[in-house]
DNA sequence: AACTCGGGGCA
DNA sequence: TGCCCAGAGTT
């Protein structure tokens, strides 16, 4: 049993529900949640998709709307130019080359327009039940803290990580360490006292290490 | 590696 | 006011 398991089997125990949050009925619905989710929140984005697919929850429907009337849409999120002009591109291409469907390879995924190394893998870990483990901030700060990485690279966090995972707890992993990283192993003020991994811990053994000295910043910024 | 895009939530 | 939010593209 290695170290990420056992992060892992502890940190179930406190976050049984821990799951994806945004709300899709579809693999296509999920692309474009996880693309307007990049640096907003989950919550933001259900509020904008609940009405938004009831009309446009395919490409080929989605393509029907002008980039302003997209951007009408989406006007709550942030970078919604960006992501108006990103959504758009990308239903073309999946209507050109994809006969409108998702492809389900992360190499096809990440020459899509606004779809990165982060959403791709969400969307194969959540709709295609492909193993994947998908690092964000959270994911990999708390993966820093742990010690189960030293990189801030995410391409190297996912491979420092998931060498240590067997491929079925990839997708578990990942939304582990979301609801920690957002509920206890904050950027800021880490709620040390409550967190079940502290024996992991790396960066809490620093902490307590340099007690009198500052405080590691790295990870906290 | 370091920028830029960006409005809304919250202290 | 200032800081943060389940990132991606360009230089």
């Amino acid at each position: 049993m290695t170290k990420a398991m056992r992060v892992v089997r502890s940190l179930e125990t406190v976050y049984p529900d821990a799951r994806c949050e945004l709300n899709f009925e579809s693999a296509y619905e999920l692309l474009i949640a996880t693309m307007l989710s990049a640096q907003s929140t989950d919550k933001r984005v259900n509020i904008v998709t609940k009405e938004l697919f009831k009309e446009y929850n395919t490409a080929e429907k989605m393509v029907t709307l002008s980039e302003q009337e997209l951007i009408e849409w989406i006007r709550t999120i942030g970078f919604f130019n960006t992501k108006a002009k990103h959504i758009l591109q990308t239903s073309h291409i999946l209507l050109q080359k994809y006969d409108g469907q998702v492809p389900k390879s992360r190499e096809e995924l990440v020459t899509l327009p606004g779809v990165g190394r982060k959403t791709a893998n969400v969307v194969l870990s959540n709709a295609f039940q492909i193993p994947a483990f998908a690092v964000d901030t959270h994911v990999g700060r708390v993966s820093r803290r742990l010690g189960l990485t030293k990189s801030e690279d995410p391409n190297v966090v996912e491979k420092d990580v998931t060498s240590k995972l067997p491929k079925y707890l990839y997708s578990k992993a990942h939304h582990l360490m979301i609801f920690h990283g957002r509920r206890c192993c904050k950027a800021q003020r880490p709620l040390c006292d409550e967190c079940v991994v502290l024996q992991e811990c790396s960066y809490y053994k620093e902490s307590q290490k340099s007690k009198n000295k500052k405080v590691r910043r790295k990870d906290s910024k």
